[in-house]
DNA sequence: ATAATGACATGACGTACGTCATAGAAGGAT
DNA sequence: ATCCTTCTATGACGTACGTCATGTCATTAT
């Protein structure tokens, strides 16, 4: 697990001494697809890195609709935002697939943050890319579903390279969206030949016609 | 200006002196009602807090729409963010009124983010804070004009109290949707007694009856 | 093999809400 | 007063998209 954590950041940069240290507190837990892994307003006692598997962090909305806000695949860390201010976790962690995952306990990390003053400036900056890919999504209410899911993919080809391996639920719920109007407007992009959508997975041909989407 | 930050967030616990160094290079500015006071993607050369008037951080969108995240006012400090990772600001600043603002060189905030473990500590929560107001905003997409109305005036009420001095174009910039919507959907909560509508202002009257659209 | 489950797909229908057009009030400037 | 601008307000209209209903394939389970 040391190894692992070795070439993923924040981590990278901590001395071999602390990383074994960590790893002799963290623990590593499976998933079965499906699983919860916390949820939001629970009190958050590790920050989590994806093993192995696919990670959705998610909101309930009343009306029973889920909305996915971020996807993390292996090595990504997510939640270290209640590390940080004590607080609870702000959204639901749910394995979209097997998933194993590393736990470090929260006291465990804030004091490499507290020790460590090349971690917490890589942590701050992983926490900040955060806030602007979520800022980027809160403004997407205005956008039409069709620009909703051109920006989904492209974030998604981002992690996954040009096949990405969700399922068209999944998508419409990144995309704030239902699974009909997923499918309407992917199949309509098949026909134009920009993406080609398969079962669980959908594969971007054309990412220049999708980025053309945004721009006009 | 001293006196000022020393009872504002993240400020309040610097020592004296810090305060005292702070003070000599942090510099007033006064907007103008409608002013940029910067831009997304420009280097993030100020810390600012807003020391009297009003500023809305906001995207602008393809098609010219205006979508505000968030509200500043008095003795709230913004845009921590670009001096914590050196990238650029996310979002614009617009002054929505008159507005003074003091501006924080970000190499004097990085120094007390070094420097001074306390304060690094309250700007995390500050900065904490803001995801998790981001966060909430992010999945507003999939609820009705009403209800994002509904929870945006709850939002402005902790901050204003029970009147909120925005026009309603500036309402509805901030839930997502245009000026006539918004105005359509007041004037029937007018009539219902739960809000008072005024040329600029809004009333809250019965703040109940406004949780009640969000729980079911 | 058969059943059962989950992903994908398509049609019909209604409505929330965006757009456009128009106009009345309330302030501000001259 | 008069003009001008800004804010508020309301009607008419179209459509994007959510909902419901139904059906076909793939997979997995029995």
């Amino acid at each position: 697990m040391g190894q692992f954590l070795s070439r993923m950041e924040p981590f990278r940069r901590l001395s071999q001494a602390e990383r074994l240290r960590l790893a002799a507190v963290a623990r590593e837990k499976r998933y079965d697809k499906g699983d919860t892994i916390f949820r939001a307003g629970q009190p958050a006692d590790a920050v989590c890195v994806v093993r192995e598997g696919r990670v959705h962090l998610m909101k309930f909305l009343e009306g029973g609709q889920a909305s996915t806000t971020c996807v993390m695949t292996p090595g990504e860390t997510f939640c270290c935002l209640p590390a940080l201010d004590g607080k609870p976790y702000p959204v639901d962690a749910v394995a979209a697939v097997d998933s194993t995952v590393i736990c470090i306990p929260t006291s465990a990390f804030h004091e490499l943050l507290r020790k460590n003053p090349a971690f917490l400036q890589d942590s701050l900056c992983l926490f900040c890319d955060r806030l602007r890919q979520v800022e980027d999504k809160s403004c997407m209410t205005y956008d039409s579903v069709e620009r909703r899911l051109a920006k989904s993919l492209l974030m998604l080809s981002k992690k996954f390279g040009p096949t990405i391996p969700l399922t068209k639920q999944e998508l419409a719920e990144l995309a704030n969206t239902t699974q009909e109007t997923t499918i309407r407007i992917l199949s309509q992009l098949s026909k134009q030949g920009v993406i080609r959508s398969a079962r669980g997975k959908t594969t971007i041909l054309r990412p220049e016609k999708l980025s053309a989407f945004l721009d006009p």
